[in-house]
DNA sequence: GAAGAAATTGAAAATGACAATCAGAAAGCT
DNA sequence: AGCTTTCTGATTGTCATTTTCAATTTCTTC
């Protein structure tokens, strides 16, 4: 693991200490075994994704604390709830300083990420002229990435 | 009812008679109750919000009839299905010609619509990028309407 | 380090939106 | 009108998510 790796890493491990303080909660082994896992995760898994996962070495987790950790992680901050329209809640990591949007192919479910500076920048402005105060948004586009535009 | 809006309805009920004609599907009075009572509604209803309005006036249509029904709509084009992440499905009538998207209140749950081209645009230079073929998008943007503000 | 209060866990059941089913009714072609 | 196909609406099924609750664990306080 390189330097700054670890540094994002305790990061995240930081906040999730910091809010479980806070708020009364506890710290469990599960919790933090999860923790671990959603930190080493690819982007854009589902909770049964997670739980299957954590499965194989920690058989004893179960689905509703997995459930229910990853929902905490959003509290804090630490994660970021997606929806892409197909029944199923997906999380990503998250950490403050980057904001990232998705391009979903709707033939073979291929995310990509995009960002773009300008879109943030024009959204504020949109909020503004309606003073409107914006806490979260969601920008998604669906349609069909390269590869599957060459084969349909 | 002014000539405009008249024109308006006409265009819906023409696409959605055209598509069932092409589908090989039957016209019948529940359809034209629903499509009716859709074309009337105000913006972002609910399955369940169509349903107990229509039950007033017509009490024998079926909850599974005009979700059916919606479904068809956004089928054909002339509804456009909306998810704001509270685990109901919205619809809202739809023309060509006027695309928009939604500031959400959190808090008291307003829907404002706003329109920027500028976005649309960088959207689309986005998607060319990746040579990716956009076929819809979600854009919305959540947080406190200008009232929610003020009283928080 | 033990005791007690409070939070957590995990299996199971509940919930809730949506989708599928199916027998009877209606539509629309000939 | 007769016949085939689709539609309707009450009910049931499905599936992700949420809740429940008794047993367990954590964490503070002595």
């Amino acid at each position: 693991m390189n330097r700054l790796l670890r540094v994002y890493l305790m990061d995240q491990v930081t906040i999730f200490n910091d809010y479980v303080r806070r708020k009364g909660l506890k710290n469990t082994s599960q919790r933090l075994t999860i923790l671990e896992a959603f930190l080493g995760s690819k982007l854009h898994f589902s909770t049964e994704d997670l739980y299957f996962r954590l499965r194989k070495d920690h058989p004893k987790i179960g689905y509703a604390t997995v459930h229910r950790t990853l929902k905490l992680f959003a509290e804090c901050g630490i994660a970021r709830e997606l929806d892409f329209g197909d029944g199923q809640a997906r999380f990503e990591p998250l950490n403050a300083d980057q904001h990232h949007d998705h391009l979903v192919c709707t033939n073979c479910g291929l995310i990509i990420e995009f960002t773009e500076p300008q879109i943030e920048k024009l959204q504020e402005q949109v909020a503004a002229q309606y003073n409107f105060k914006i806490e979260r948004h969601r920008h998604e586009l669906y349609g069909l990435c390269s590869k599957c535009t060459k084969l349909s």
